[in-house]
DNA sequence: CTGAAAGCGCTTACAG
DNA sequence: CTGAAAGCGCTTACAG
C-alpha cells in the first residue's frame, strides 16, 4: 500500500504522466473529459502531490522562512497573524523560527531554500540575515535598521517617533511636566529615545532617561530609581509594555500610586496591557497591519528582485486606560 | 553562478558524485585523503547539500510537524523549548503551526511528508489528528485523550491529578474549608475538576464549581458570581493562570482583599503569575519535562513503530507566592 | 574502497 | 490539445 504518484493516477486515467501534471497545474491545455478523468482517479486513489518532488523540479520551495527573537513576547505573534494570510493566500507556506534559541535560523532557512524571508522584530545580530539577503529575498517587519547594517533590504515598521509623539502629547496635555522615558536598546531603542526628548523638549517639558533591555526587569530597576530621586518624575513612558509592568511593580513596591501620582504608558499594546489587573495605557504600534504590509513587500519583492529597496512606517495609536491621569497637584 | 552541486564539488575533487554522496553522509568506506578532498572542494565552493532532493531520495524529510492551539498561551512556548533541542539533536527539523489559524495542519503536514507529529496542548477538535496518525508516527503532549477520541498514540502530559491535589493541600493546609474551582472544558479540565472535588471532599471541605473556557474573560465572570454568593468561598484554584488573573481582577472590582480575604491559585506557571504585580501562587505543570519527554517519545515511536501507545504523566509542582494566605478569621 | 546506473516524484520544453 | 524524454540534486544497490 504504497503513496499513489502521478504514475498510478495517470494509469488509472488511462492517460500520460505529464497529462495529469497539466492537470495538477490547472493548465488551459487540458479538455474538460480528460481533466475530469484524471480528477476522478485522484480522487478515487486519494492521491497528494508530494510536495518535495515538485520542489526539486520546479527549484523553488514555496515556503517561507520567518525568523522572531523570542516567541514569548506577544507582539511579535500579532505581527505573524497580520502577515500569515497574506502568505496564505499567495500558496505560500510559513515556517517558523525563533532565532532566541537557534540563531543560525536564516542560515537554515536559506539552507532550505525557502523562496522568501521575513525578519520580525529586533534581532541581536542582523550580520547573519545580511548574509542570507544577499541569496533570498528578505524583509524586516517592525524593525528598522541601524546605522551600521550593512543590508539593503525592505522594512515595515511602526512610526515610531509618531508613536512616542502621541504618548508625549497625552502626557503633556494631562498637565505633566516632568516626563521619563526607560529607553530600549538597539535601532529601535535610540529611535524611540530620540523622539522622546525631541517631542519633551518641544513641549517646554523636562525629560529623564533611563536605558536597558526591554525587559520587566529593566522596568522595575529603572522605575526604583526614578522614583527615588529628590525630584521624581509624574510620568514614565516605557520602551514596551513588560518594562512597563516593571514600573509599575516598582511603584508599588514604593507604595506610589498610579495612576494619582504616576502615569505610566507602555508601548506595544500587547495582550499583558489589556489585562484587567493592569489597564496599562500603551501604544498600539499596528503590528498586525506591519505584518500584513510585510507579507505583500514580500509577494512585491519576490515578482520583482531588483526593485530598490524601501522603507514602510505604520502610524501608531494611543490607547488610554487606567494607568495615566493628570500630575498630583503641587 | 548557479549554486554547486554534488557534480560540481566531484569534478573540482577529482572524484566520482557517489564519492561525494558517501562524504556527505560520513560514510566509513571512503580513504582519509579523498575525504579531505573532497571536503576541500565543498568549502572552496561553498556547497550547501539540497534538503529537498536528499529528502526526495530518501524517501523522509527529517521534519516533525508541531501543531498548538494557540501561540499566545505561553505555556505551549514552554513544552516547546522542551522539545527542541531533542529534535535538533536528533537531526530533525521542527516546522510550527497555530491549529487556532490553521485547523488543518496536521493533514498539511501529513502531505509536507513530515516524518512525525507532536500536537501540544489540547486542540478544540482531534479528528483530523486521528486520521493523520493512521499514517504518521505522532505524539500528543500536555494533554489527554477523553473517552471519545478514537486514537491509539503515545500521551506525556503532566499529572493533573496530582498537581491539583498539591493545590487543594496547600490551601486545606492554610485553614481553608469553603474552596472553589474555575473548572476549564475538555478532557484536562473534567480531570482538574474530578481531581479537585476529590481533594476537597477527601479533606471534610466544602467545593464549589464554575465551568468555562479558560481565559481571563471566564475567571472574571466566575469571580463575580462567587464572590457575590451569600458564602463566598475563601480560596479559589482556577483552571490555569488566565483565568486565576481574571479572578483578580474580580476580587480587586468587588474590593476583595487577595490573599487576605481570597486565596486565588493559578495553573501552569506561566511567565504572567510570575511578574511582579501578579506574583500568582501556581501549578508548575512542568511543562519543559513535558516537551522533552515528548520528544524521546517521538523519537522511539520513530524507531519502532508498532510499540504499543504509552501514557507518561510528569509530576507538578505547587509555586507558592502572593496570592495565598490562610483565610480571615471568623 | 570506488564508479556507472537507476531511481525518488514531479515539471518542462519539444515534437507530434 | 497529447505523449515520450530529459532533468531537478541527491541516494542506493551493485558490479568491480
Amino acid at each position: 500500500m504504497t503513496r499513489p504518484t502521478i504514475r498510478s493516477v495517470a494509469a488509472r486515467a488511462g492517460v500520460s504522466k505529464s497529462l495529469v501534471s497539466l492537470v495538477l497545474q490547472d493548465s488551459p491545455k487540458v479538455s474538460p473529459e480528460r481533466r475530469a478523468a484524471v480528477l476522478a482517479a485522484m480522487d478515487e486513489l486519494g492521491y497528494r502531490p508530494d510536495p518535495t518532488a515538485r520542489s526539486l523540479a520546479q527549484g523553488r520551495t514555496r515556503a517561507v522562512g520567518l525568523v522572531l527573537d523570542d516567541l514569548r513576547n506577544p507582539w511579535f505573534v500579532d505581527v505573524l497573524e497580520g502577515l500569515r494570510p497574506v502568505l496564505h493566500e499567495a500558496g505560500l507556506r510559513p515556517v517558523l523560527a525563533e532565532s532566541r534559541s537557534e540563531p543560525e535560523a536564516p542560515r537554515t532557512f536559506a539552507d532550505l531554500r525557502v523562496d522568501g524571508l521575513v525578519v520580525i522584530g529586533t534581532l541581536p545580530d542582523l550580520s547573519v540575515v545580511a548574509d542570507v539577503a544577499r541569496s533570498v529575498p528578505t524583509v524586516l517587519a517592525g524593525t528598522r535598521l541601524g546605522p551600521d547594517d550593512a543590508l539593503d533590504v525592505d522594512v515595515v515598521a511602526g512610526d515610531d517617533a509618531r508613536g512616542v509623539g502621541l504618548a508625549v502629547e497625552h502626557l503633556l496635555a494631562l498637565g505633566h511636566r516632568r516626563l521619563a522615558h526607560v529607553a530600549g536598546t538597539g535601532p529601535v531603542g535610540r529611535l524611540r529615545r530620540e523622539a522622546f526628548e525631541r517631542a519633551v523638549r518641544a513641549g517646554g517639558a523636562t525629560a529623564l532617561v533611563e536605558v536597558g533591555p526591554m525587559t520587566e526587569d529593566t522596568g522595575h530597576r529603572a522605575g526604583r530609581a526614578l522614583l527615588t530621586r529628590p525630584e521624581p518624575p509624574t510620568a514614565v513612558l516605557a520602551s514596551n509594555d513588560a518594562a512597563a509592568v516593571g514600573l509599575l511593580a516598582a511603584a508599588a513596591d514604593l507604595g506610589v500610586d498610579v495612576p494619582a501620582r504616576l502615569s505610566v504608558v507602555g508601548y506595544d499594546d500587547t495582550s499583558i496591557a489589556a489585562l484587567r489587573a493592569v489597564a496599562l495605557t500603551s501604544v498600539d504600534n499596528a503590528a498586525h497591519e506591519v505584518g500584513r504590509l510585510a507579507g505583500v513587500r514580500l509577494l512585491a519583492r519576490l515578482e520583482d528582485p531588483a526593485a530598490p529597496a524601501d522603507l514602510q512606517l505604520v502610524a501608531p495609536r494611543l490607547v488610554v486606560r487606567g494607568t495615566t491621569a493628570p500630575p498630583p497637584r503641587g
